[in-house]
DNA sequence: AATGCAATTGCAAATCGTTTGCAATAAAAA
DNA sequence: TTTTTATTGCAAACGATTTGCAATTGCATT
């Protein structure tokens, strides 16, 4: 097991080479989430926009989540909680566990248990698609 | 691992002892409840229950899983796919394989990986509270 | 069996997160 | 610059679930 770690790709650079065009809008979300190390909701991600331009409307938060998510530059969880939550996709797997206090992520990755996974999954008469695996803890207190 | 078998709980037993009253509604959904082995959701319930007494309402489908879920009779799953599904709680805990194609649900069973799950949340200094695994797959195509 | 009353119902309206239609605006091509 | 077209903000629509409310119904009591 071993915890992730991070890298900030140039969003700017994906969305031009896909064809769509840069705007201020665009520009203060992307800044927001190459700053962002954190799992933001589309909310906290509009209001930290907001705070730079308050012109910015939520439905162009989401309108450019969904646009990077299309093009893979972003992943999409849908945690416990109501809203779904945002990161970076930087290509390496990895799995979630979830402060039920603070809400805070933390990534790790188990090859074991990705096999053990691919293991069941056979012996049912499956091939895995994608699959999910969220550990929701509480901080251990020290004893 | 292994897979999970079901027994058929009294409902209506449970309920009369948590102080509720046995309604003409609730009957009905108990009844389809425990007739079912697969992991329904809302709206398929109230459709079953439609089916026999067309009066019931959507909303009382919910207020009963509800009630059921508070006392621990059912348990409430947030697949993938907008709507909750239920099942019933049996007392063993098991995770679950998704049939994307026809959404079946198929339950399982890993002490290895529950245990590989707890030695990651310590080594992260956190206790698990609950934990989400779900698998997505396909059927395999016999070769 | 008839009564009384709180629990439960069905309905419509409200909620929450997210998406969408549309007319106005702004990027980038010409 | 002007033109073309994508993108925006807004408000309204969305789908799943919950809720307020007045009408009904279980059921404990006579």
């Amino acid at each position: 097991m071993n915890q992730h770690a991070s890298h900030k790709p140039d969003y700017e650079k994906e969305l031009r080479r896909a064809g769509v065009r840069i705007t201020r809008p665009r520009k203060v979300i992307l800044r927001i989430l190459t700053e962002t190390d954190d799992h933001p909701d589309a909310m906290e991600i509009f209001q930290r926009a907001s705070a730079i331009d308050p012109s910015i409307s939520l439905s162009t938060v989401y309108r450019t989540m969904k646009l990077l998510e299309e093009m893979g530059a972003i992943h999409r969880h849908a945690f416990e909680g109501g809203r779904a939550r945002f990161e970076q996709a930087d290509g390496e797997h990895h799995d979630h566990l979830i402060d039920i206090d603070t809400g805070d992520v933390i990534e790790f990755h188990s090859n074991r248990i990705e096999e053990l996974q691919e293991e069941i999954a056979r012996a049912l008469g499956y091939d895995i698609v994608h699959h999910r695996l969220e550990l929701y803890g509480r901080r251990r207190r020290k004893p």
